[in-house]
DNA sequence: ATAATAGGTAACCATTTGGTTGCTTGTTGC
DNA sequence: GCAACAAGCAACCAAATGGTTACCTATTAT
């Protein structure tokens, strides 16, 4: 219905795949298609067609290397879906902040 | 590949009526299906289908009262990844509840 | 120059998804 | 009891998704 940023965001997120491309990014930046394929079960078009969806969602970077093609991530979506959404849902987080600031607070008795 | 809780959570979220519905419910929690589809497009039908996912990924539970089937929204998952997953990633938020530490720490001078 | 390497494009395929319509079942109110 | 209301079930459908194979382009190394 509504196509908003966040929508692209979710969506790219939503698969698996996708989702340990970006784990391995956070392992290691900067990664080429080629060392992205490394070990996967799937060709190197499926892995190609799963990072245009992430660039598309603005989720990851990429910059033309010589021959290579390396992506980056990008941690900005993630936050925004972290702050703008989540957040309004995770009551709990929000009492454990709370809760760390009148601990640390507690801790003028010293 | 995997099949963890998580993925059914991931997968859930990725439709924006679903997203839809749970705003609704965080509004208004404990509404009926019959509350639930009041103004949107979509059939009866399928927002029971949307709330049948909701429900297999825990998102929300519901329970029968008479002849309505009343929803309530669970935070459980969706704290359960910002936990586990997206604070990973988030490094701003991280950091600002380090900072936040920081500055309470500091307030110790008075 | 040319072979090898890294990546891009495109057509195609099976399955999943998000939705519909039509009908059945359960629960209340009169 | 029975009409009206709330929800469930099932078949079906078009479009999107995740993947493949086959071939093309660009860059490097010898």
């Amino acid at each position: 219905m509504q196509a908003d940023a966040s929508d692209d965001v979710f969506k790219a997120l939503a698969d698996p795949s996708r989702r340990r491309l970006l784990d391995r990014l956070h392992a290691t930046d900067g990664q080429s298609l080629g060392d992205l394929c490394a070990g996967l079960t799937m060709t190197r078009q499926a892995v190609a067609k799963h990072l245009a969806i992430l660039e598309a969602a603005n989720l990851v970077v990429s910059k033309r290397k010589g021959r290579e093609k390396l992506h980056f991530i990008n941690p900005i979506p993630i936050h925004e879906i972290a702050e703008r959404w989540i957040s309004k849902f995770d009551q709990p987080r929000l009492s454990a902040l709370s809760a760390l600031k009148r601990s640390l607070e507690g801790e003028n008795h010293d």
